[in-house]
DNA sequence: ATCTTCTTGTGCTACCTTTCACAAGCGAGA
DNA sequence: TCTCGCTTGTGAAAGGTAGCACAAGAAGAT
């Protein structure tokens, strides 16, 4: 299992564990490459390969055991543990993470947030306190931290994300628009929502500059 | 102009434009191809492929005129009108977008937020009024709403997609945890936080298997 | 026991994206 | 005018990802 895995596999073995969850819940006992790919928009066969680096789960003829399918999954995303999270910045998208009951649901737990802003320290959000920076170092590692949320400022971004990651982040997910500079071996996500709607204005214009030439 | 440029360009064109805002702010006339790269997390060879898709912009031993470059990626982009947007579902993610001060800067206008529940119907959210879903059609056409936001919750979300399409939304960026089936000419880009969160426990889980064996 | 039907796992192929490497071009200075 | 230093634009190569097509295998029917 050296090879490496590329992002859009990772992404898409968990729309695939999401839909065993579903099945699994619906007491499904089996599911077949196509369905499994019509569900969450691939083909039949990239899913067959994107399962095939991990070993062979199917039984010819028959499909994936939906239980097996999903355990397997779980295992190879790393989910059988719970993930301990914290999110630095509590303004409008912090706020609304620490409120987001999914998490918890699906095995991360937010146990931690941090502001720079007086008026905001002490002020329990969603069952979490915010704390003041200054003590960012010592609760990531009284509470075993691994993954740290930036919702911050852009302009404090890269600032917050170095001071996770040397207080043991692993892992950073990013709502900050700016590209984080970070070591190799920290894992970094970007979630950014003017690049993605930046991203729909070229497409919706393109599509309308071709269709002005062919008319 | 007719070939097919792959969103990985595109997302980095956004990135470029962000970084030109910024030089063109501090009054900087030229940027190279390296610097640019340096500062947006790719190379320089990247960077110019990119731009070498949609023409020659630069000057050779000199670089690129940075408001020039800057004006010609807002016109690829179609960032040179303003966009009107809508926000479907107005809870946690919902309020936090509609409070968000950077789309209006960066050329989106929150025209309209919908909602199911009474008790937030009516309500005013950041200078926008939260309507029911029943005027959704009236409205995106009124308005000429183009974007939807859908920031439902999950079971919610195929059906506000779909009704956002039906009254002329042409791109739809999708909060919701599921892959949305959507007509091949409206554009969709998924923002799926808990997908990218478990991308990163894989990269962790990954990591850290990985030293214990050479360990 | 054999045949039929169905679906997996995978080698091969096609396509797409990124990187490399260098000629072409520009300006400054002698 | 010629040379030098620098950076672009781009063809070609490398590297990666997705799709095709089919042999292998499993269960049930005859």
């Amino acid at each position: 299992m050296a090879r490496k895995i590329s992002d859009s596999t990772v992404r898409r073995l968990s729309r695939y564990l999401r839909r065993l969850r579903t099945l699994d819940r619906q007491e499904l006992k089996v599911v077949s490459s196509r369905e499994l790919a019509e569900s969450t928009g691939t083909t039949a066969a990239q899913v067959r390969k994107d399962l095939s680096h991990f070993g062979s789960f199917g039984k010819r003829g028959q499909g994936y055991a939906v239980t097996d399918l999903r355990v397997q999954l779980e295992e190879i995303l790393g989910l059988t543990r719970r993930w301990r999270v914290a999110v630095l910045g509590v303004g409008k998208i912090g706020s609304a993470l620490l409120g987001y009951g999914f998490f918890t649901q699906r095995g991360f737990d937010v146990v931690a947030a941090f502001d720079s802003d007086r008026s905001k320290i002490g002020r329990e959000v969603a069952g979490v306190t915010v704390q003041p920076l200054k003590e960012l170092e010592e609760t990531f590692v009284d509470r075993e931290i691994s993954i740290a949320i930036v919702a911050t400022p852009v302009e404090a971004a890269q600032k917050a994300a170095d001071r996770a990651v040397r207080a043991g982040a692993q892992a950073i997910l990013n709502f900050a628009p700016i590209k984080l500079r970070m070591p190799p071996e920290v894992a970094v996500r970007e979630m950014d929502v003017t690049l993605e709607l930046e991203g729909l204005c070229y497409l919706v214009t393109e599509a309308g500059a071709a269709t002005d030439v062919s008319e």
